[in-house]
DNA sequence: TACCGACTAGACGGTATAGTTAAGTCTGAA
DNA sequence: TTCAGACTTAACTATACCGTCTAGTCGGTA
């Protein structure tokens, strides 16, 4: 019983976070959406803000988790390279990964914690994971990647342009990102592609 | 004395938004810190509300000017390119853009008239401005650009990686971006420079 | 002087807020 | 049946909020 009351506070503390943002949610909503009475939601976290770092910390680590899911064994470069596009384009897509993205940076300068733990838990991992791609790549040949940090911020750039802002800014756009992330992995193997020093730049 | 309260009344509801956030930002510490009477507020606006989105316009008229400044009349593509990769790097370390867009971001659920009014204050005008830049250069021959909408995509997201997030999210970190408009319009030049179609992908 | 428009400080009403507490209900085990 | 623990309802405190309003100040003009 107690497992499911807390669960039952964090999802309806993660929906009313997210709708209206920290400062904006109250704890009688909070309490009324997860259909559980503040005294106990009280017993759970002793504060508002400590009720937000759990929500936020939590549904950073099921992000983190999502990161960081073992790649598939796609030996096939551009193959496994459309794998870990696809996975950034996926989690842009993702209401539930945005709107977190959107509460976290709207609370971050009151409480630079927040902005840390999902720093944290997304764009670092996700840096990392591509960056340690790109070197076995490129120690194999098929990619020539000089340094890993830069490529992959460019990598995962090109994954998320023309995505990330129309979609942190709840802007209501028909975005068609079918052939998002095939795009960008041409784009990067046009970039790091092992003959590019052949190039006359 | 009219547009100096007027200004007075605005420099501290930007402050205080962009500190607190649209919910956060109490009513009597925008005055507070105007150093404006709550009665003078009044008169001008005529509720939080309307003076949040008044300030947004405000601010992202300023934005929109300055990304629509005239180039200088640089005629060396790459110097061109240099350019534009510098005022968007600067734009991503401004501290103002920079709270005005963590604040849109964190008010877009609930107001989204906000997002709009940033979108079409920011990243439109932005690419399309970049975009009129690599059709010309394609025209004259030093680019080889087939989308112009997706290219300019590319090349923002190449020159805010690695910057953006960390800057959102309120993220400690020594960012040393002396070397990094260059390396985005190098790489920019590589994907889409006029003898890109020669390699063989 | 008298007046006027724009400002100020501060209090107000009515509501909402974060957090506490008291009294009672439910469930399951001994 | 009894009992303990977890839960709920509902009221409570004390503060903060938005927006309004009153009483009064100030600088310039006729």
């Amino acid at each position: 019983m107690r497992e499911r009351k807390m669960a039952d506070v964090m999802f309806g503390a993660r929906e009313v976070f997210f709708r209206r943002g920290y400062e904006g949610a109250s704890v009688d909503a909070i309490a009324a959406e997860g259909k559980v009475s503040k005294a106990t939601m009280y017993s759970y976290y002793p504060s508002k803000e400590q009720l937000f770092l759990g929500v936020v910390e939590s549904e950073c680590g099921r992000l983190a988790e999502e990161i960081l899911r073992p790649l598939s064994r796609a030996s096939e470069p551009r193959a496994l390279l459309e794998e870990l596009a696809q996975r950034i384009v996926d989690l842009v897509l993702d209401d539930t990964y945005i709107r977190l993205l959107r509460t976290c940076i709207g609370a971050s300068e009151a409480l630079p914690e927040v902005g840390e733990v999902y720093f944290r838990a997304g764009p670092k991992p996700a840096r990392e994971l591509v960056g340690q791609v790109l070197e076995r790549l490129t120690r194999e040949g098929a990619l020539d990647v000089d340094d890993a940090r830069r490529a992959s911020d460019h990598f995962i750039h090109l994954c998320v342009s023309g995505l990330l802002m129309p979609r942190l800014l709840a802007v209501k756009r028909a975005v068609k990102p079918e052939k998002h992330a095939g795009e960008a992995v041409a784009a990067l193997l046009r970039l790091y592609g092992s003959n590019h020093r052949d190039k006359v730049p």
